[in-house]
DNA sequence: TTAGGGTTAG
């Protein structure tokens, strides 16, 4: 066992191009050599996931003469079938029989688990008649490998074929039996038939695990039934079965789709006084859905409670309350939670910068949107359209004129943004009580600056022109 | 850990 370990740290260490296997080869030339070392080192290689690597040194090791135990070869085809590598699994499996290597129980199983991943049935029955040929009579795991096949597939009616015939041949049905029916069932809606069968089971002397749980839990989920899913959460906590984090998050999900987020908030904290730890992503899952429903204070409140317990909210979640709160102009509280994030070394990013601004901006505070966005180019995060826009609409609104146009000027210099929609802005705000002149004036400037104007920028110049003109101004 | 079971769509 140490051996293995040992290999296992070698070759997850080993460079490329260094060769494990010639090494080991040579070794039995000097030294007091067992082939069996051959053996762990495709062991090693598939306990280390380099599944490919494994399959070679397997190669090698038939090439120079020596025959692998059938343990090893499951080892590999394990991997291998995990991969999904169908051909390498034939190979292996057609090696095996040339080196008289006698397959077991487990390697019929996971070839027909490999058969079964494939659509042709044709193929898993004939594979099994000529297994029976061989003298291996399936057992649980492979009914359990064929129902649960079938059961994916929608195909009920095998299954529970497969289900009876297990009695006839007297190999008792287990868990993985239950589980994979009930899945089956309630795929197809019948949460009921699911549900019976359950009680089967546990009339039947098996204790439901949490898989099982999940199962029937996840079922009632899918199908809105949330009240169900939340007593069987409560008989599994009763039978001293833990719920896991797939438990409530699915549980969550079932929640968040019906839009009772109030009642997910709710259980988690029961869950949390039960005692049950709950995962960062549980809690990330709350916090955005929270803000996605415009209620940042619930969010942030929630997130007053967690971070006791050590949560830490990444960017994005930073982000969606930042941005929650800012949609409902709360912009200093938003502000005060940007200054967390850098305390906590997270640094603000685009996301974060335009929510703020637009929020200053849209409750006349240019100014200091204006500031920030001086923050975010120094900290070397680029302004985008929106910032530039929202800035530009901003003083443009509090009646800056000289501002919104040297911002104009020094977002198409600098970043070149030319925001057509934002010279229109300022030409509009600038036409309704300018002169002639100044208008042309500006014009003039923004044409040597790079912009165009479009027919909306006409229509605006043109509507200051008449207003200019109707007031009794001097034309130009 | 030599085999089999529970989310996730468009």
């Amino acid at each position: 066992m140490k051996l293995l370990s040992e290999l296992i740290e070698m070759v997850k260490d080993v460079s490329p191009n260094d060769d494990v296997f010639e090494s080991l080869v040579l070794c039995s030339e000097d030294c007091n050599w067992d082939p069996v070392v051959l053996d762990m080192l495709i062991k090693a290689y598939v306990k280390a996931n380099m599944i490919r690597e494994g399959f070679r040194a397997f190669r090698r090791t038939v090439e120079v003469g020596f025959v692998p135990s059938v343990i090893t070869c499951n080892w590999l085809l394990n991997g291998l079938v995990k991969l999904s590598r169908v051909d390498q699994c034939w190979e292996v499996y057609e090696e095996m029989g040339r080196l008289g290597i006698h397959p077991n129980a487990y390697t019929f199983n996971m070839l027909t688990h490999l058969l079964c991943k494939d659509e042709d049935v044709d193929k898993v029955n004939a594979f099994l008649e000529k297994m029976e040929e061989e003298g291996f009579d399936p057992d649980v795991v492979t009914y359990n490998t064929l129902i649960n096949s079938y059961c994916r597939k929608g195909r009920l009616e095998d299954a529970f074929y497969l289900y009876k015939i297990m009695y006839r041949r007297y190999v008792l049905p287990d868990l993985f039996t239950y589980t994979a029916l009930m899945n089956g069932l309630c795929k197809e809606g019948k949460l009921k038939e699911a549900h019976q069968l359950f009680h089967r089971m546990v009339h039947r002397g098996l204790s439901p695990d949490t898989k099982s749980y999940n199962t029937l839990i996840c079922g009632y989920c899918k199908d809105g039934k949330m009240q169900e899913s939340r007593s069987l959460l409560y008989e599994m906590i009763g039978n001293g079965v833990r719920p896991d984090s797939f438990t409530c998050g699915i549980i969550m999900e079932g929640y968040g789709k019906e839009g009772r987020l109030l009642s997910a908030l709710n259980l988690v904290a029961e869950l949390e006084r039960f005692g049950f730890p709950i995962s960062h992503d549980i809690y990330d899952y709350l916090m955005v859905g929270l803000c996605q429903e415009d209620r940042p204070f619930a969010a942030k409140s929630l997130l007053e409670r967690i971070s006791q317990h050590g949560y830490l909210p990444d960017i994005d979640v930073y982000n969606e309350l930042i941005e929650s709160l800012c949609k409902c102009d709360y912009a200093e509280e938003a502000l005060v939670l940007k200054a967390k994030m850098v305390i906590q070394n997270i640094k603000p990013n685009l996301v974060t910068y335009r929510a703020l601004i637009s929020c200053l901006c849209k409750i006349n505070r240019s100014v200091d949107g204006e500031s920030l966005m001086e923050e975010m180019v120094k900290s070397g995060v680029p302004p985008d359209l929106a910032v530039c826009r929202a800035l530009i609409n901003g003083y443009c609104k509090e009646r800056d004129i000289y501002k919104a146009e040297s911002l104009l000027g020094f977002f198409a210099k600098e970043f070149q943004i030319f925001d057509t929609g934002s010279y229109n802005a300022l030409v509009k705000a600038l036409s309704e009580n300018a002169d002639v002149a100044t208008l042309i004036d500006l014009q003039d400037r923004m044409q040597k600056v790079g912009f165009a104007p479009n027919s909306l920028t006409c229509k605006f110049v043109i509507h200051g022109l008449w207003k200019a003109y109707s007031t009794g101004q001097k034309e130009a």
